[in-house]
DNA sequence: AATTCGTGGAC
DNA sequence: TGTCCAAGAAT
């Protein structure tokens, strides 16, 4: 009789899980010492804040957020533009569209508590099948699937799975599948990011500090860091455009930009369309005296460069195109980096500080 | 399936 | 300086 294949899962979560008892980080969402489990609206809001974005920028936010936003309801019941505020700087501003949307529907819906399978809560806004899986397995105890690209990594390393990615995703998962234990899956999945974060890394991993480095397909291979394969990607244009600086007794005009899209939602300086050639003057917010300045300030987002000239004028009592905010407190304002910068680079150097 | 979404740190 | 990369989701 055929016998039925032996699974490796014990092999890797096994060392794994040793591992993890002995070097996993201290990390404010995690569960204190002595608690089982941490708290659900944690977890969540740590991992969104964490998607494509590394632990040391997350842990002021978290701190900032967990503060004065301490559970759902509070969260709620938030003004959105506060929320947004405090986001800026994080980047893909979504993530507080969907954290504001996602509160919301806990408390409206769920009576203020996140339910507890996979399933639900892949059904609510900004929390895809990586977040569905992580909340599920770490805050309720469910057996889980967890793929980030820590994992992702890992697991295309123990396998030596030479599939490029993304058509390599689907062998990844299933891989992965066969190595998460019944129990302790939540701490199978921290452990595997822990271990991607320290010791699996993308550049020079260091396998022979690995616990798993005698059943990995990969360290066999000689060259581990050669997993994942990915595709190449494509080059980033360049995109110009004009930030006006309408100031006007003491205070600066700002605006609120469309509620999707990029920076969507967010307090802002006042811009004319971003185009392949610089459009100089055109689409101003107000009439005014423009001058435009020498210094320009440049941006990269994920799949352009921006570069933005400065142009400044005198405004009037009667523009009513946004809202005065005093350029004293402009870093109060919750400005996405690209027009912190620009303010920086206006009002900075001759505001005295 | 391929694009669109930010930002800052490491190398 | 340029490139890659990070606890991805939505469309």
């Amino acid at each position: 009789m055929p016998a039925k294949p032996r699974s490796i899962a014990p092999t890797i979560s096994g060392p794994l899980l040793a591992w993890y008892d002995a070097h996993a980080r201290i990390l404010p969402w995690r569960a204190a010492p002595g608690e089982p489990a941490p708290d659900p609206y944690r977890v969540w809001l740590s991992e969104i804040m964490l998607q494509q974005t590394t632990v040391a920028t997350v842990r002021p936010k978290f701190a900032l957020f967990t503060r004065r936003w301490p559970d759902f309801a509070a969260l709620a019941a938030a003004d959105e533009h506060e929320v947004m505020s405090a986001w800026a700087g994080l980047g893909y501003y979504a993530r507080a569209r969907n954290l504001i949307a996602c509160a919301k529907m806990v408390v409206a819906e769920h009576g203020g508590q996140f339910p507890g399978s996979e399933a639900a809560l892949r059904t609510l806004p900004g929390i895809g099948d990586y977040t569905a899986a992580a909340i599920a397995s770490i805050a309720f105890g469910e057996r889980a699937v967890v793929i980030d690209t820590n994992v992702e990594r890992v697991v295309a390393r123990l396998f030596a799975i030479a599939t490029p990615l993304p058509a390599g995703r689907p062998a990844i998962r299933a891989a992965a599948d066969t190595i998460v234990p019944d129990q302790r899956s939540g701490d199978f999945a921290q452990a595997m990011m822990d271990l991607g974060a320290s010791i699996c890394t993308p550049r020079n991993p260091k396998c022979l500090a690995c616990p798993l480095n005698q059943d990995c397909a990969g360290f066999a291979s000689g060259a581990p860091e050669a997993f994942p394969v990915k595709a190449a990607k494509a080059a980033k244009p360049q995109r110009y455009g004009t930030i006006f600086w309408a100031e006007r007794g003491g205070q600066v005009l700002l605006v609120r930009r469309p509620p999707r899209g990029l920076l969507g939602g967010m307090r802002a300086l006042p811009t004319g369309p971003w185009a392949d050639a610089a459009p100089g003057l055109a689409d101003a917010p107000l009439a005014a005296d423009w001058r435009l300045l020498d210094a320009t300030v440049a941006h990269v987002f994920t799949h352009f460069r921006l570069e933005l000239a400065l142009a400044v004028a005198p405004a009037d009592r009667h523009s009513n195109a946004g809202e005065w905010w005093p350029i004293a407190d402009i870093e109060s304002a919750g400005l996405p980096t690209v027009f912190a910068k620009a303010a920086a680079a206006i009002a900075g150097p001759g505001s005295g500080e």
